[in-house]
RNA sequence: GCGGAAAUAGCUCAGUUGGUAGAGCAUAACCUUGCCAAGGUUAGGGUCGCGAGUUCGAAUCUCGUUUUCCGCUCCA
């Protein structure tokens, strides 16, 4: 059922022109996708919308788009270098996939439990008399795990640091790891799987040096902090927004767009005095699910979802998760970044990333709170969400895409009743007049009642056409793409109505 | 990446033990109707995902490959 309503989805794009495969013709790139005709206009409108929401609404938020490149140092600055490099080993029997360093993780922890249990034996025995620390450095039980834990952990920082792999294939032998799920034994060779795409700089092999596609945008607003902050006089708090590509090259990429290999971001950075950060990330959590909502997708269709395990540059995450097709899954992450990101910047290049608080007279390096969101993500969620397939009460089917009316490919569409009698001339002549305020569309092709129905599969929110009335008494018909209601209006008011149902700043005043 | 399934017109599919492709819808033109799609006439569109092999002959059988979907890990 669900899985028919995303296979509907993915064909309705397609069908529409929102969202093609990536080059078709030659049987299609994995896990990339291009926009088509439709699919930019309504792209274009929820980057536009998330921009104004941000950059337009607050005095103290900035805009910036830096470059795809960036210097190869900053990936390792920014901890991409080391993260993003997974060891990965299979297993033969069961065909499943574990990352090497976490298997080996795991078989520590069990050491650990088993002198968790050793410890707990003894306060039984021993009772009042018992002595912890004294237990822990003499019971020979303790010693010899602590000892194996001591043993293994240094091999595998080291086996990490070096990028030894085979190494990594030994502990898991020598360790006796099995198989959660096979209980085997027979494993494949570690292999690395670097998450970043590299490409090289410089058009000679000698001169040429390997550069990394960006895995997140956010670096870029990180290197550029002292440059916004100073060309712009900003005082901390504030924020400093970003839309654009970054790539990465996910080992299994799947679901349509919700995980592609070239895929844009919509981040905002915010940076606040030391801490202050949790104030500000509660702050922004309600900001960006009121953003969310503000939508009218249904308010049950979001919920916050707290991380377990933080980033090695958090100390407080969560998502706002998103129900596709598909469940409940991540959207946006809302991260307090603390200071990891400026001082790691600091530390690399030699730069100092401080900020001098006229407030409180000091220099620090400011915390940051960022907002984080998948454009392809909330696309389709948008898109998800907006599909439906109605019975009306004749019993026909209609398919209607009941997007938010401004984020909607098509804000207008202007139908001629027939195809003569002057009325084809008087609806481009009413076109011409509000074609510059809204993405409008003239059809006269086919009957009224076939035109209505192409509009509601794109989701045009209303359409007007021109009969013989008009050219009498210079009204026209307004249908309403959720309601199907038809009203008759005198063109004058035509561009105060349509400023009343069209305008997003409608919607955005709601946000100040 | 590994395992399972699938791939024939833009879409949904048919194609009988291997004999060189067809329907409906959609698209375009013209006619007709004129306020909630699917009237008439005509037209365009497919080397049957791609590449080999078997065969006199392959959409059909075999192998490989690509893409998609479903599971396994990670993330925006």
């Amino acid at each position: 059922m669900q899985e028919e309503l995303f296979k509907n989805i993915i064909a309705h794009a397609k069908e529409y022109g929102f969202i093609f495969q990536s080059s078709e013709i030659y049987d299609g790139l994995s896990a990339v996708y291009d926009y088509g005709p439709n699919g930019i206009e309504l792209k274009n409108n929820i980057k536009n919308y998330w921009w104004d929401a941000m950059v337009k609404v607050h005095d103290n938020i900035v805009g910036l788009d830096t470059a795809i490149f960036m210097h190869p140092r900053v990936w390792d600055a920014s901890g991409h270098v080391a993260a993003f490099n997974d060891p990965l080993i299979d297993n033969k029997d069961s065909k499943k996939r574990y990352r090497a360093d976490v298997l080996l993780e795991e078989y520590i922890a069990r050491l650990e439990e088993r002198i968790e249990k050793e410890v707990k034996k003894g306060q039984k025995r021993f009772k009042d008399a018992f002595d912890e620390a004294q237990f822990r450095a003499t019971n020979p039980n303790v010693l010899r795990e602590q000892e194996k834990i001591d043993r293994v952990k240094d091999r595998i920082v080291e086996a990490l640091n070096t990028d030894n792999l085979k190494e990594l294939k030994q502990l898991i032998i020598e360790c006796e790891i099995a198989c959660p799920i096979s209980g085997s034994r027979d494993w494949t060779d570690v292999r690395q799987f670097n998450l970043m795409f590299s490409t090289q700089m410089g058009s000679t092999h000698e001169g040429a040096s390997q550069i990394f596609l960006r895995p997140e945008t956010a670096q870029g607003i990180f290197v550029n902090f002292l440059n916004v902050q100073k060309s712009t006089r900003m005082k901390v708090p504030f924020g400093i927004a970003q839309t654009g590509k970054a790539f990465r090259n996910e080992i299994v990429a799947r679901q349509f767009i919700f995980r592609m290999r070239e895929f844009e971001q919509m981040e905002m950075q915010y940076f606040v005095q030391p801490g202050k950060e949790m104030e500000w990330y509660e702050h922004w959590k309600q900001a960006r699910m009121d953003w969310h909502q503000s939508l009218g997708l249904g308010e049950n269709m979001y919920r916050f979802k707290d991380h377990e395990k933080l980033a090695h540059y958090a100390n407080a995450a969560c998502d706002i998760e998103f129900q596709f097709p598909f469940g409940f899954k991540e959207l946006e992450g809302i991260h307090s970044r603390t200071d990891y990101d400026l001082a790691r910047h600091e530390e690399y290049s030699g730069r100092r990333m401080r900020y001098f608080d006229p407030e409180t007279n000091e220099s620090y390096v400011p915390y940051v709170v960022e907002t984080s969101i998948g454009t392809d993500r909330m696309f389709l969620a948008v898109l998800s969400a907006a599909l439906k397939e109605e019975t009306l009460e004749n019993g026909e089917k209609r398919t209607v895409l009941s997007l938010p009316p401004f984020l909607a490919p098509i804000g207008l569409a202007v139908f001629p009743l027939i195809k003569k009698d002057g009325l084809p001339e008087k609806a481009q002549e009413i076109l011409q007049n509000v074609r510059l305020d809204y993405n409008c569309l003239y059809d006269e092709k086919d009957s009224i009642g076939r035109r209505y129905r192409r509009m509601d599969a794109i989701g045009t929110p209303y359409c007007i056409t021109v009969d013989h009335q008009t050219l009498e008494d210079n009204t026209v018909t307004l249908r309403d793409r959720d309601t199907m209601v038809q009203e008759r209006i005198s063109i004058e008011k035509l561009p105060e109505l349509l400023d009343k149902k069209l305008n997003k700043k409608h919607w955005l005043q709601k946000l100040q």
